[in-house]
DNA sequence: GTAGGGTTAG
C-alpha cells in the first residue's frame, strides 16, 4: 500500500460495513465525526454517478470522510460512462496517492477509460500495476485489456494476454475474434471460432454470432457467412432483430443483395438500423435506384430515416450524377436536425462535388464546425474531381499546418500521376520533389524517372532525390550518370547530392567511382565529409571485404562515430565471417542509444554461421534480458490496389494452403536443400522448425502469392520490413529464371531487382 | 457495481 501523504485521515483500526467499507471504530471523539457513507448517502452518489451528473456526484464524494473501493469505482465509472477518460483515470491515480486499494472493479473500469481515450502509455502502466498487484489473470481484466490493446491495434499483445489466460469465457473469445476482425485478419478470426468450438464446450451466443458475422462480412467468406445463418437459426436466433441485421449486412458486404433483401422480407422486427445497412448494401453494390427507393418503403415500415440513412443513400446520388436528389436529402437532414454532423456532412461534401457542384461542396465544408482528414481528404479530393489540382495542393499545404498527419489516402489522391502530369507545367518542384522520392521507395521507379524528367524547374533536392532514387534500386550507374548531367547543366551539388552519389557507389559496388566522388566533393567542391559520408564511405570498403581497412578507416574518421558507422562495419564483416570485427564493433555500438536490435541478431547470426552455438545462445539471451524482441519479419504484396500481409509460416490467408504448395514446390524445383535434419524432441519444436525453414519465409510466400495471383509474364512487386536473408536472395534469384518473371523485393534498405537469375545488388546487400 | 454485440463518410 502506498505511504499515505501526512495530513490525511488514518485509518482505525477497521470494522466493515456491508459494503466493504472501512469504518473507523466508534470510540472516543470519532463518534461525533460523520460516518461514512449512510446507505442514502450512498445510493445518492451511485446514481449521481450512474447518470452523469459527475459534479453532484463529486460534492457528495468529498463529504464523506473515508470512500472505500466501492465509492472511488462509482466515481471512476461515472465519469468512464459520460466520456470524461481522463477525469476517470485521474480518479483512479489519486486513489493510488492515498492508498485505497484497486480491485478488481477499479481496474476494469480504468482499462476502459483507457482503451477509449487511446491513452496508450496510461494503459500500459495499469496493466503493469496489475500484474504487480496479481490481478492480471482475472477473466473481467484480461477480457477487458484484450479490448484494450486491439482498440490501440497492439494485436500481439492482445493475443498474449488470451493466450496467457488461465481461463478463458465466452468474451474472451469474442474478444479475441473481434480483435482479429478489425485488424483486418479475418481468416484468423474464423480459424479462433473454430478452435473455440474445438477445444473449449463454448458455444456462440447471440454477440459470438454478431461478432462471427463480422469475420465474414466480406466477399471471401460467402460460405461461412451461411453456416453462421444456420446455426443462428438452429439457435432460435431467426427473429432476433440485432442478428437479423447483422445477417443482412453480411449478405450485403458479401455483394450477395438477393439474400439480403430476402431475409429482410422475413419476420422480424426492423429497426432504421436494419433499413440503413439494406439501405448502405444496395449503395455499396452499386444499385443507387434500389438504395434510394427505400426511402418511400421505409414510410410504409413507419421507420424514421436517421443521419446514417441520409449518409448511406448520399453515394447513391453521386452515383446517379442526381444533384436535385441529393439536394433533397441535405434540405431533409436540415429540417431534421441532423446537422452539424462530422460524417454526414463529409458525405455531403463528396456528393456535390461528385454531382459537380464544387460550390457547394466548399459551402458545406467551410461551415463545418468539426473536422478531421477524412474530412480534408474529401474536399482534396473534391478539388481533384473538378479539375482544380492547383487548389487541391493548396488545400494540401493548409492541412500540413494543421496537426493532422496525411495518410495514405491523402498522398494517394494528392500524388496522382495525373495531377503530377498537370502541376509540373507549374512551379511546384518543392512537391515534385518528395513526389519522385516517394515513387521509388515505394518500388516504383519508372514514374520517379518520368516525373522528373517531365520537371520544368529542377533544383539541387529534385537531383539529389533521383539520385537517391536510382541508388535504392542498385542502379548505380544511372546515378553516376545523372550526376555528370548536374554536373554539365544542373545546380552545384551540396553535401546531400554526395550522401547520394556516394550511397550509389556503395549499394552497387562501384568502389573506384566512389573514391572518385568522395575526392571529388572536397578537392572540386570544398566540402568537408560529414558522418552521413563516412557512413557511405564504410559501406563501400566493408562491400571489398577489405574488413581490416574498414576498420582502420573508421578509426581515423575525424568526427565521433555513430551507430550506424559501427553497424555498416558490424554488417559488413557478417559478409567476410569476420567475427573479430563483428565483436568490435558490437562492443561499440550497444553502449550508444540506439535501436540495437539488428545488431543483436546480425551478430547472432555470425555466430550461428560458424557454428558457435553457445555464443549464440548468449547474445540472444542478452537481447532477452534488454527487453528486445527480434522484429517480426512482414512481406507484403500488392494485387489490385490491396495490400497481402505475410509472416512467416503465414497460414491466414484465403489462399494459403496454395500458396505453400507452391512455395514447397518450388524450392525442390529449384533444387534447395530439404528442411534440416529434424532434431525436435517434440511436435511443437518440429513445426516451429517447419515454420523456420526458408520456403516458409514471409518473403517467399508474398512472392508465390503473388505469382499465382497475377498473370504469367506480369513483374511482382513484394516489400519487407526488415533484411532478406540468403536463402531467401538464392531462392528468388532462381525462381526469377525458372518462371520468367521480374521479382522485386524492397527491404529495409534497398530494392532488389530478380531477373533471369541474378539480382541488381550483385549478392551484396 | 466489472468484460464482448447490429448501420455511416475519403
Amino acid at each position: 500500500m502506498a505511504a499515505k501523504p501526512s495530513g490525511l485521515p488514518v485509518e482505525a483500526p477497521e470494522s466493515r460495513n456491508r459494503h466493504g467499507e472501512s469504518r473507523p471504530s466508534h470510540t472516543g471523539p470519532a463518534i461525533v465525526a460523520r460516518v461514512v457513507s449512510e446507505p442514502s448517502e450512498f445510493s445518492a452518489i451511485c446514481s449521481a454517478a450512474e447518470s452523469g451528473s459527475m459534479e453532484e456526484a463529486l460534492r457528495l464524494f468529498e463529504s464523506v470522510r473515508n470512500p472505500g473501493s466501492f465509492l472511488w469505482n462509482a466515481m471512476i465509472r461515472g465519469y468512464a460512462g459520460c466520456g470524461r477518460y481522463e477525469d476517470a483515470i485521474g480518479f483512479y491515480w489519486k486513489m493510488q496517492v492515498l492508498g485505497v486499494r484497486a480491485d478488481r472493479f477499479t481496474y476494469t473500469f480504468v482499462i476502459k477509460s483507457c482503451s477509449a481515450s487511446l491513452l496508450t502509455e496510461e494503459g500500459l502502466k495499469c496493466h503493469g500495476a496489475l500484474v504487480k498487484v496479481g490481478l492480471h489473470s482475472d477473466v473481467f481484466i484480461s477480457n477487458s485489456l484484450i479490448v484494450m490493446y486491439s482498440e490501440f491495434g497492439e494485436i500481439d499483445s492482445a493475443e498474449r494476454v488470451f493466450n496467457e489466460m488461465p481461463l478463458r469465457d465466452l468474451v474472451s473469445w469474442n474478444s479475441m475474434v473481434r480483435t482479429y476482425v478489425s485488424s483486418g485478419k479475418r481468416g484468423k478470426a474464423l480459424s479462433c471460432l473454430r478452435s473455440m468450438r474445438n477445444t473449449s464446450s463454448l458455444e456462440p451466443d447471440r454477440i459470438g454470432i454478431i461478432t462471427a458475422l463480422k469475420a465474414c462480412s466480406t466477399e471471401t467468406y460467402p460460405k461461412q457467412g451461411k453456416e453462421i445463418h444456420c446455426y443462428a437459426l438452429r439457435h432460435g436466433y431467426g427473429s432476433d432483430s440485432r442478428v437479423c441485421t447483422s445477417l443482412i449486412d453480411m449478405y450485403c458486404k458479401s455483394g450477395n443483395m438477393i439474400s439480403a433483401e430476402r431475409l429482410f422480407q422475413c419476420r422480424f422486427s426492423r429497426s432504421v438500423v436494419t433499413w440503413n445497412a439494406l439501405i448502405y448494401g444496395y449503395t455499396s453494390n452499386n444499385h443507387p435506384s434500389e438504395s434510394l427507393g427505400c426511402i418511400i418503403r421505409m414510410q410504409y415500415d413507419d421507420v424514421k430515416p436517421d443521419a446514417v440513412t441520409m449518409v448511406s443513400l448520399l453515394p447513391s446520388c453521386s452515383q446517379l450524377s442526381n444533384l436535385s436528389q441529393g439536394k433533397s436529402i441535405h434540405g431533409a437532414a436540415l429540417r431534421r436536425g441532423f446537422l452539424p454532423h462530422l460524417v454526414l456532412e463529409t458525405s455531403l461534401v463528396d456528393m456535390y462535388a461528385k454531382c459537380g457542384d464544387l460550390t457547394s461542396a466548399e459551402r458545406v465544408f467551410s461551415q463545418m464546425t468539426e473536422r478531421n482528414l477524412v474530412s480534408w481528404n474529401t474536399m482534396i479530393n473534391a478539388h481533384i474531381h473538378n479539375d482544380q489540382n492547383l487548389e487541391a495542393v493548396e488545400l494540401f499545404l493548409d492541412l500540413q499546418e494543421k496537426s493532422l498527419q496525411p495518410d495514405i489516402y491523402t498522398i494517394s489522391s494528392i500524388a496522382n500521376p495525373c495531377l503530377c502530369c498537370k502541376i509540373w507545367y507549374s512551379s511546384n518542384t518543392f512537391i515534385l520533389n518528395s513526389i519522385i522520392y516517394l515513387y521509388a521507395k515505394c518500388g516504383d521507379l519508372r514514374t520517379s524517372r518520368r516525373i522528373f524528367e517531365g520537371m520544368l524547374c529542377r533544383d539541387t533536392v529534385s537531383w539529389n532525390a533521383m539520385i537517391m532514387a536510382c541508388a535504392i534500386h542498385g542502379e548505380g550507374s544511372s546515378a553516376t550518370e545523372l550526376f555528370s548531367r548536374m554536373q554539365r547543366d544542373g545546380p552545384q551539388p551540396n553535401g546531400s547530392t554526395f550522401v547520394s552519389i556516394l550511397s550509389a557507389c556503395s549499394i552497387s559496388g562501384l568502389a573506384d567511382e566512389g573514391w572518385m566522388y568522395f575526392n571529388l566533393m572536397q578537392q572540386k567542391y570544398g566540402l568537408s565529409p560529414q558522418i552521413e559520408h563516412y557512413g557511405c564511405m564504410v559501406d563501400l570498403i566493408g562491400r571489398t571485404g577489405d574488413l581490416d581497412f574498414a576498420l582502420s578507416f573508421v578509426e581515423r574518421i575525424p568526427l565521433v562515430p555513430t551507430a550506424r558507422i559501427w553497424g555498416s562495419l558490424l554488417a559488413a564483416s557478417r559478409k567476410s565471417k569476420r567475427i573479430d570485427v563483428a565483436e568490435a564493433a558490437a562492443e561499440k555500438i550497444f553502449p550508444l542509444k540506439h535501436d540495437n536490435t539488428g545488431c543483436y541478431i546480425i551478430l547472432h547470426n555470425l555466430y550461428t554461421d560458424l557454428g558457435r552455438w553457445d555464443d549464440a545462445e548468449k547474445v540472444r539471451s542478452s537481447m532477452q534480458n534488454h527487453g528486445l524482441l527480434r522484429t517480426t519479419a512482414r512481406s507484403v504484396v500488392e494485387l489490385d490496389n490491396k495490400a497481402y500481409c505475410f509472416i512467416n509460416g503465414d497460414k491466414s490467408h484465403a489462399e494459403a494452403s496454395l500458396t505453400h504448395e507452391v512455395s514447397d514446390l518450388l524450392s525442390k524445383k529449384i533444387g534447395e536443400a530439404g528442411e534440416v535434419p529434424s532434431a525436435a524432441f517434440n511436435v511443437q519444436e518440429a513445426l516451429a522448425q517447419k515454420k523456420n525453414s526458408p520456403c516458409q519465409h514471409s518473403v517467399r510466400l508474398a512472392v508465390c502469392f503473388g505469382l499465382i495471383s497475377s498473370s504469367p509474364g506480369t513483374p511482382v512487386l513484394v516489400k519487407k520490413n526488415v533484411r532478406i536473408c540468403d536463402d531467401c536472395h538464392l531462392a528468388i534469384k532462381q525462381i526469377s529464371e525458372v518462371c520468367r518473371r521480374h521479382i522485386t523485393v524492397g527491404d529495409s534498405r534497398i530494392y532488389h531487382h530478380f531477373k533471369e537469375g541474378s539480382c541488381s545488388c550483385g549478392d551484396y546487400w
